[in-house]
DNA sequence: TGTACATCAGTGAACGCGCGTTCACTGATGTAC
DNA sequence: TGTACATCAGTGAACGCGCGTTCACTGATGTAC
């Protein structure tokens, strides 16, 4: 069966970040194994340093393959929107819903691996990764605030991601309690009744 | 050499659990082995049976201890005080210190095993010992605050809350960049600000 | 208070297992003519 | 367009290693007299 064509190659090695992008955020780096991996996207663990030098170099593509896909659903919801204001509100809705407490693996990469990220040493490719994600993700949302102060604006888009950030995480840690959804209800009350005012 | 006195032996046991409350929430419950922790403790890895039903059940136990040690301070600042407002400041403050973003080990357990326990099972013991210690927190923090309306008290609680712990794990994960810093000071600026107004 | 002995906390070797990584092999793909 | 062969993506066994857990053993502690 071995030696697949060229496309299905590159294929292969999309579906190996796709799925890491996923299975990390879920279960943690050190949660999975590459025959974890290698078996959810189809194919045996031998071949997995044909397409990544090591386990780290994958960590550090799927950490960008979830910021990736995380951001550009940010900017689609941003064109969807007329003001800043309704963009911001839908970007928050969408981040604290239940559904992303729920399913770890499509949700933020910013909340879902930031203790992973802290604890690898600073040498490893996920940091250079993580931290390039992360300033785009609070540079859009500067963009969205308005005080007319760009630094004002930087400091209040710190503010909402740390808060947003921190209810999705402690929403996950609480699961199966019903203080976990109280905090993303009041997470997302706060931070849309702010914008309105 | 073995067969140390009973006092020795309760010693032992709550120094396997004050090193691994500190060693798990620095390196994650999957970072850090048995043996690791026994040596931590100046103890072979052989004896931990003696103390622990399993690494579950230490971990659960670390976790209890992690809160009482945090909680106590909370209560040690809040006696100090003599308002609310200056309580909960003093707070905030020794949260986002840079202190504690550099020595996880000493830092928050609602923060540093956030992801942790999100990604234990539910049947695990360390569930409930966390959750217990998210919730004492939190009616810490609604205690101190004073709209008048308890439900108000409480919600305004959880964003506090969730913005520390968010400010405080994404300093964490961009450590060594200069951002990081400023993730700290806008979060202390925007809770210090709101508290005074 | 002193002696004789049972208890049991800690030791260190060992268990099966899964980890990240390597490698000889295979056979379909891609290439040269 | 068809044939001959070199390439190399994926396979699966194997590597050394560290994990959580078990257990026979040891000798100081605790107890009974």
């Amino acid at each position: 069966m071995p030696r697949v064509s060229r496309l299905q190659t590159d294929r292969n090695r999309e579906r190996i970040k796709e799925v890491s992008a996923r299975l990390f955020r879920e279960q943690g780096i050190k949660g999975v194994s590459v025959a974890d991996l290698m078996a959810a996207a189809g194919l045996t663990h031998g071949g997995f340093y044909g397409h990544f030098e090591s386990k780290d170099d994958l960590a550090a593509a799927a950490c960008r393959q979830a910021f990736e896909e995380s951001i550009e659903r940010w900017t689609a919801q941003i064109a969807r929107k007329r003001t800043q204001k309704s963009a911001l509100n839908a970007i928050v809705e969408a981040y604290l819903a239940t559904a992303d407490r729920d399913e770890a693996g499509k949700a933020c990469p910013t909340a879902m691996l930031a203790t992973d990220v802290a604890r690898e040493s600073n040498e490893k490719p996920i940091r250079g990764a993580y931290l390039s994600g992360v300033k785009t993700q609070l540079e859009i949302l500067t963009g969205l605030q308005n005080s007319g102060d760009a630094r004002r604006d930087r400091r209040q888009a710190f503010v909402v991601f740390s808060t947003m950030v921190g209810a999705l995480l402690l929403a996950r840690a609480t699961n199966g309690d019903p203080i976990s959804d109280d905090i993303l209800d009041a997470a997302r009350r706060h931070i849309g009744r702010k914008e309105e005012g």
